[in-house]
DNA sequence: TGTTTTTAGTTAATCGATTAAACAAATTAT
DNA sequence: ATAATTTGTTTAATCGATTAACTAAAAACA
């Protein structure tokens, strides 16, 4: 605390100026190995560590980056993807990092507070995970600062933004089902209108019946929500509606484990009676029995890319804005039977 | 950026000194109402937010708390608590926010580095979680920064920490299983020399038994590691040794879930032929079938308590090292059957 | 009325770094 | 040999706050 070893002290055992010091630390000016070695002995002697705040003053940068996070409340769908949340974190801070900075967390409602966070520790750059409302956005371009949205769906294209390709997911998904041999598959979706995720991932589902010259019947989509309960309901309302499925693809996994529950309670058995197939990889899905077979993505991968494609922005803050879309995976375990 | 708007600025604009602004905003002179109003005015008008880092540099202390999580390697039991780790953070984010501090988050492997960012950042406190190789806790010592532990059993007496009482939660699940009318209750553990954790849940599983009046038998206890892979070895295990066990009280949900898994494969019904109970309640838990009741913690107590006992630590750094053991809760859902 | 005390505000040093500008000594060029 | 350049280092201003010490004016006291 009273007692921290500054530049000063370095300097003064080194029996050099404080400048020369810096000068040494960041290599903008040579400096004589002799002075060099003398400095940098100190240095260890002394265990000296700069003071980041200090520098951050002087410098007009922080080496800081804000990553905000969805506030989850128990019971949201949020929740769910808890662990992704952290795994996105986990891999942020660590390629952050790499590049000398570090993480602050802001697990915000999206109240204005957060923009004040990034005015009052002077953020280099800021990550954005998950859904915000309108007007989140709007105050976060009066900062100026470089951000990255990740998994947002915000129309505004003032934002660099990283995604996944959702219409491509569930073609992957729908297409490995009509392979096993299914020609009858119903569609798990979430609220249509208002979530664009959901309305992408419909079109892949129809686009590889399309391919297959499979007709695309309305009545094969069932709306909900994307959570547990929804999940057991439409598997009780597909079941009274006496379609002939054999097979769901649903649009989030949640949705998908909540029909396998409600199928199990029914007496219908998965795969055997009826295959599904879900969307997002949850930890949850590799354990249920049987396992859930879905599309996943790298999600490591996100915060690498997020970081560095905020790199590039916070070196070049006139960079046009970009959308980088990551690649989804087919994962195949056992709650899809084959024909 | 260049166009930060200053404490000097509002000065300025008020026309006072940049002192008087100072006092204005943190009250500890008395400024007559009339020139408060003038820089609150000021202030307002624009849009002045101060900087933290030049505050923190003249008041020696950096309102930044850090948070250590373990650097989560996939397949790892970390993996697993991974929505632990974010909700705990969350709840620290906003616990400390409400006291305004900010977090920055360190997802460490637990080299030296960590040392570092607290010194770079003038760190006011820590709050570590999880478990670290020895050396970790002797570096962090030499800080002299404030330092609350989660979940790490540290037999370092020099830290102040967080945990739950093991040893009475496996004894909630092993009382429960008996009073459903079981009398030979095989016992799942992880390692038991090394992890200070399973010997305790050991110990509540005796202690329930013994309670009882029912024999402890060794051939009861199966050792395995904590991992879903590990419960459907035991459960194999526990088969061959054809032991009349009609429940078992599995020491982490992840063993449960791999025990249940492992006993599905074998025709085994749960709970009809053998029952199962977990600890630890993850996410998972709740949507398995059947429903996996398990000993639950309060997650976000947890983050709320290790605030709260951070600040007290910094205000009084003298004060003796603490340990606050929170409660754990029954969940009762369906892999117990009642005889 | 003159003296003391209180109130309200300013000046200037400080926190721990960076860096432009100045400068002396050593090298190179002419 | 002298001027011009390069090299290595120091001085001092700066970033944006806080705060001890000082001062002037107003209020309280004798």
């Amino acid at each position: 605390m009273s007692n921290r070893i500054t530049l000063k002290d370095v300097a003064q055992s080194a029996g050099v100026s404080p400048a020369t010091v810096s000068y040494v630390l960041n290599g903008k000016k040579t400096i004589s190995d002799d002075t060099k070695k003398r400095v940098m002995d100190a240095i260890e002697q002394l265990e000296y560590v700069p003071d980041l705040n200090a520098r951050s003053l002087s410098m007009r940068d922080s080496k800081l980056i804000g990553v905000v996070v969805p506030q989850t409340e128990p019971g949201s769908r949020l929740m769910f993807q808890n662990n992704f949340y952290s795994e996105i974190l986990g891999s942020i801070e660590y390629h952050a990092r790499l590049r000398g900075y570090h993480v602050i967390i802001s697990a915000t409602d999206a109240n204005e507070s957060y923009l004040t966070l990034a005015m009052e520790r002077n953020l280099d750059g800021i990550i954005v995970i998950g859904m915000y409302p309108d007007e989140f956005y709007q105050q976060m371009k009066k900062t100026n600062i470089p951000i990255v949205l990740i998994d947002s769906y915000c129309d505004d294209h003032y934002y660099h933004s990283i995604r996944v390709d959702d219409a491509y997911g569930s073609y992957l998904a729908t297409k490995y089902v009509l392979e096993c041999g299914h020609t009858d598959v119903a569609f798990f979706a979430g609220q249509l209108k208002e979530n664009g995720v959901m309305k992408k991932r419909l079109t892949g589902y129809q686009q590889a019946l399309n391919e297959r010259n499979i007709e695309f019947r309305t009545e094969y989509v069932f709306e909900g929500k994307i959570d547990y309960d929804s999940g057991i309901e439409l598997s009780d309302k597909l079941l009274k509606s006496k379609l002939n499925v054999t097979a769901i693809v649903a649009a989030a996994d949640i949705l998908a484990i909540g029909a396998m529950k409600g199928l199990y309670e029914q007496g219908i058995k998965v795969p055997d009676d009826i295959s599904v197939i879900g969307f997002d990889d949850l930890e949850i899905s590799k354990y249920l029995t049987p396992g859930l077979s879905t599309v996943k993505q790298q999600i490591s991968q996100k915060g690498e890319c997020a970081v560095e494609m905020l790199f590039n922005s916070m070196q070049n803050p006139s960079l046009s804005k970009q959308e980088q879309i990551l690649p989804l995976y087919l994962v195949e375990r056992n709650s899809v039977r084959k024909i």
